[in-house]
DNA sequence: GGTGTTTCTGTTCGCCCGAACAGTCGACCC
DNA sequence: GGGTCGACTGTTCGGGCGAACAGAAACACC
């Protein structure tokens, strides 16, 4: 294989691990010089011929004439990165959400969260059984988004001054809400400005359930 | 409210937006330059007074002297994201999976994926009912790494040129797989190279199951 | 033994690009 | 009605930074 996807050697290891981990820090990736100075070469060209054979074989590409302008192929195209915050509980409304402490955060591109543009959206830890009966179970982290539910939707609710998912449902224009395991009570009806959330997306990591 | 958090003005906003653009299209924000000419200022100032503003605001951070140096600050320390690609089924061992197309590709975050550095890693559609018993439908996400099972792992494991979940199970010192639906046949005998990883998260979008 | 790749030194060139300075005009804000 | 913002024009300065050129020494391939 003469051409094309040779295999990288450690040195070019290093430099490529160098470069990710000054962007991961900055923000930016590093200029040739800010190479130099970190391998201790004495010539600029050293890193300049470094990052030229990593264009060649693929692993990065470099835009000529712009400064600090090599990028990872894998970075490009990518669909929009969003950080969910992740709550252990919720005990308030969405608007003093913000105040409250995020237990962390966990970062997904939009298109596999199924998100709208601009929609409002935080993580929950699920806590009990109570939705055993829709497949979710203790553990899971459930990403919700806030807005109006639609019949049948699971939605993160506000009961006792603590936040569980049930399913939303409405009867004879009375919506009510309900958990999905048979050793919980059915109907809990909605009074007002409860619902903080449907249910988007579930993640659960293994080892759980 | 005199100091910090100021509301971000309609052209503030567009500027945001096309640093936004600009960085997913070439992976590099644009320099004073670039933006001069995107919004056809007269003078590159223009350009400079908007940047500082946004940063005296705390949407974007900027490191002084540097050539195009604008970072998002949600962007900053994140944990590596790693872009998983998506099987709708696999027919094959791990060797020559890299030769068949990905469904597509989903990004997320190494801590919330919960993976070892380095780790061979990638995703699989679920179909049928097979595992309902361990909470996992059909249409869901699992991402599976590639790795030895240990007992009770579920694993992804190639079954008449298919692969499908299955419950690793040692008994008597031989290995076999079980399906967690009554339904189906139970044991089923580990002959030799059949699993192709270990499930390590599942991603379920809403309105399944 | 020539050809090519890797990993460098040493120097020069010249555009790229942030930054500073000096203004202008309009919109709000007590 | 003076003060502080936002959204600019016009110009100059100087370091940032990629790029080119001319090597060199080690190693592998065939």
């Amino acid at each position: 294989m003469p051409r094309a996807a040779r295999k990288i050697t450690d040195r070019q290891h290093e430099l490529l691990e160098y470069l990710r981990s000054y962007q991961r820090e900055y923000g930016v990736m590093p200029s040739t010089r800010d190479i130099q100075k970190h391998f201790g070469f004495a010539s600029q060209t050293a890193a300049m011929s470094h990052l030229r054979a990593l264009e060649k074989k693929g692993v990065i590409q470099r835009h000529s004439h712009k400064a600090r302008a090599v990028v990872f192929p894998e970075d490009l195209g990518r669909a929009e990165i969003v950080d969910v915050p992740v709550y252990g509980s919720i005990a308030a409304g969405y608007g003093e959400m913000q105040e409250q402490q995020a237990d962390g955060s966990i970062a997904v591109d939009v298109q596999t969260l199924g998100l709208r543009k601009g929609a409002r959206v935080f993580a929950l830890k699920v806590r009990g059984e109570s939705m055993i009966g829709a497949n979710i179970c203790d553990g899971d982290l459930v990403i919700v988004e806030a807005r109006e539910p639609r019949p049948r939707d699971i939605v993160a609710a506000l009961i006792d001054g603590e936040t569980t998912l049930k399913r939303y449902l409405v009867k004879e224009g009375r919506p009510y809400l309900q958990a999905e395991n048979p050793a919980f009570p059915d109907l809990i009806p909605v009074t007002e400005l409860q619902v903080q959330g449907v249910m988007q997306t579930l993640i659960r990591q293994a080892g759980r359930c």
